[in-house]
RNA sequence: CGGCUCGUAGCUCAGCUGGUAGAGCACGUGACUCUUAAUCAUGGGGUCGUGGGUUCGAUCCCCACCGAGCCGACCA
């Protein structure tokens, strides 16, 4: 009996997985399959002359088939890439019914399934290096079609875009879409690049909680939970900072982590609720010193991943090459306004904000309007990799006061392509100092800002204990993946984006049928027909839902007994 | 949160000043031993996102909702 939630196709594929099994075939044998050769290896070394790859056994998913009568084209998908197999009726069956090519090969392998294959590699007369199958096994049958994309002289036709699907469906998007699959790959090669560098200076790679008390280290919502047995709130981080401060404290003169994020806030093209980041914590140095340390850094992560330091990202390309541009954050207005407000009071500040069409509002101080002009007039402008030093005091509690300049703090961050790349600072070490910073933040939520910052009474601690002078930094490792690796938006270079969940139409229980004296057979077939809920089978006329019902029976071969006119009647009038 | 756009077959898309739908690929059947977006013949496949409204009649017009994308707001 057919079954109706399928569509055609993946019941078609389900009776081919039956009759595998009839034939003694399993679809999903346990044992392993020892390949001895990758496709990209044979693609890259084969040579006819050398009549190398002569016994090669290879494994991967089908993903198109070119069959004619009895030989047949097949391209076969490994992780490294694909190839084209040649497989011939008289090489694979024995038999007289040639069983293993007629109707397993032909008719119950689709594409999408996964084989593997043995045989000798030669070039096809178009010139394709090629695998003539001499084996196949079965390793697992595929249940659910894949999009088709086909591709000539380098055009692609049916691409699978759909943004949607390819996200929630992440497994699908990498099988046909292998573009994508290296965007992940460079991804984990610029996590690699960077921890080489920062293990080779000896700073120690270091795990902090995810889960905390308080939440602390940047202005951000978080995420709530609750923890049972301590029965008590916690906190799903929104950075590291303080953790790792700790640990300076403690002794280490370098340490680092890469760490999951969260925050709870919008999403769009830049930001996901959770995320990655890379802080790093360094004894004994400054701002200053960092700031060659992220350009050095940066730079050979461009030349490990593209082999240069320029690296193209829309339609401009970006330079990495060092030293970079350097500018402080009044330098940079000065720049892009031509005024220069390093010596203007609160109220000149709104007035220039307003001559430059800056938004400002009455509840901003002196360092969020500057803020705000830079964000507004200077930032979208920073193409090429930019260092913006001394920011205002008060955006910034956890960074040291500027060792000359009054009003400012030691911070920097690298701006690139108009955006935000890295932040870091001469950390705060004095504890009577950052004990006042976090008031300033206690008053600020309790103006009702939800981002301020919490007090941590145990950081505090920490400090009154002695941290040395340390330079930090924190470099947002989705938003630098997307740089390097040319992607317009957050989403493609996490593999699953957060989504909002699809949603299933709701559907009654079985038993709410059945109590109307609906046998069960006929649930599916009233489901499928659109009376997901006994009541919207009410006010209908039961001789035409009795006819529709057999209609259905008959049409999809279902070889139910069809109920009476009197009992559809009944159900309906039991709903009443 | 606001503006715009989109949601039709497994996939990519067309369609209609409103008369319950078409193509290509995929799939089924048949032909074909070096093909390559294989080809040829033939066939099946759709509650046109969901729910209301207008209408004799809605996939199309209107409203609401759900989901997605882009832009903006907020936010780093």
């Amino acid at each position: 009996m057919p079954n109706i939630e399928l569509n055609e196709q993946e019941q078609i594929r389900r009776n081919s997985r039956e009759e595998l099994k009839k034939l003694g075939i399993n679809p999903y044998p346990a044992d392993e399959y020892r390949e001895n050769a990758s496709i990209q290896g044979i693609l890259a070394e084969f040579s006819p002359d050398r009549k190398n790859f002569q016994d090669v056994s290879i494994a991967g998913r089908i993903m198109s088939r070119r069959i004619m009568g009895s030989a047949s084209f097949v391209e076969l998908q490994d992780a490294t890439g694909r190839i084209q197999l040649y497989v011939r009726r008289e090489d694979i069956s024995t038999d007289e019914n040639a069983t293993l090519y007629n109707t397993v090969f032909k008719k119950l392998l689709d594409i999408g399934d996964i084989i593997g294959v043995k045989g000798f590699v030669f070039t096809t007369q178009m010139g394709e290096v090629t695998v003539h199958v001499k084996e196949f096994t079965l390793l697992s049958k595929s249940l659910k079609p894949l999009p088709i994309v086909k591709e000539k002289d380098g055009k692609v036709y049916d691409a699978f875009t759909d943004p949607e699907m390819r996200y929630r469906q992440r497994y699908v998007d990498l099988v046909v879409n292998p573009q994508v699959r290296d965007v992940f790959v460079k991804r984990t090669h610029l996590v690699n690049s960077m921890r080489e560098f920062l293990n080779q200076r000896g700073y120690l790679e270091v795990e902090t909680p995810v889960l905390q008390p308080l939440y602390g280290g940047a202005a951000a919502r978080p995420f709530k939970t609750h923890h049972n047995t301590l029965d008590q709130t916690l906190y799903l981080r929104i950075a590291n900072e303080l953790y790792l401060k700790r640990l300076i404290v403690g002794g280490y003169d370098g340490v680092y982590e890469f760490s999951k994020d969260f925050r709870n806030e919008g999403m769009d093209r830049f930001h996901n609720p959770e995320f990655t980041q890379v802080e790093l914590y360094v004894a004994y140095r400054d701002y200053a010193w960092m700031m060659n340390l992220v350009e050095e850094m940066i730079e050979k992560v461009a030349l490990d991943l593209h082999g240069t330091t320029q690296v193209k990202v829309g339609d401009r390309i970006i330079d990495f090459k060092r030293p970079w541009k350097r500018y402080t954050m009044y330098e940079a207005i000065r720049e892009y306004t031509r005024i220069d407000i390093s010596n203007m009071d609160e109220a000149r500040l709104i007035e220039t904000a307003n001559k430059l069409g800056v938004p400002v509002d009455p509840t901003m101080g002196k360092g969020k309007i500057i803020d705000q002009i830079f964000g507004e007039k200077c930032e979208p402008n920073l193409v090429q990799p930019t260092f913006i030093m001394d920011y205002p005091i008060e955006m910034s509690p956890l960074a040291k006061k500027h060792r000359s300049k009054e009003g400012l703090v030691e911070r920097f961050e690298a701006i690139c392509n108009g955006k935000e790349l890295c932040n870091a600072f001469s950390e705060l070490n004095d504890p009577i100092d950052q004990r006042e910073r976090f008031e300033q933040q206690l008053i600020l939520g309790k103006r009702g800002d939800e981002e301020a910052m919490v007090l941590d009474e145990d950081f505090l601690r920490a400090l009154e204990y002695g941290m040395p002078p340390t330079a930090g930094l924190g470099i947002g490792i989705d938003r630098l993946s997307m740089i390097m690796t040319n992607q317009g938006s957050i989403q493609d270079v996490l593999f699953f984006p957060q989504m909002r969940p699809e949603k299933k139409a709701v559907t009654d229980e079985p038993a709410t049928y059945t109590a109307l004296g609906i046998q069960e057979a006929w649930i599916p077939v009233l489901q499928k027909m659109g009376f997901l809920q006994v009541s919207m089978l009410k006010e209908l006329n039961p001789n035409k839902l009795h006819q529709d019902l057999c209609g259905f029976n008959k049409k999809n071969k279902m070889e139910l007994k069809n109920p009476s006119q009197e009992e559809v009647k009944e159900w309906i009038t039991k709903i009443g």
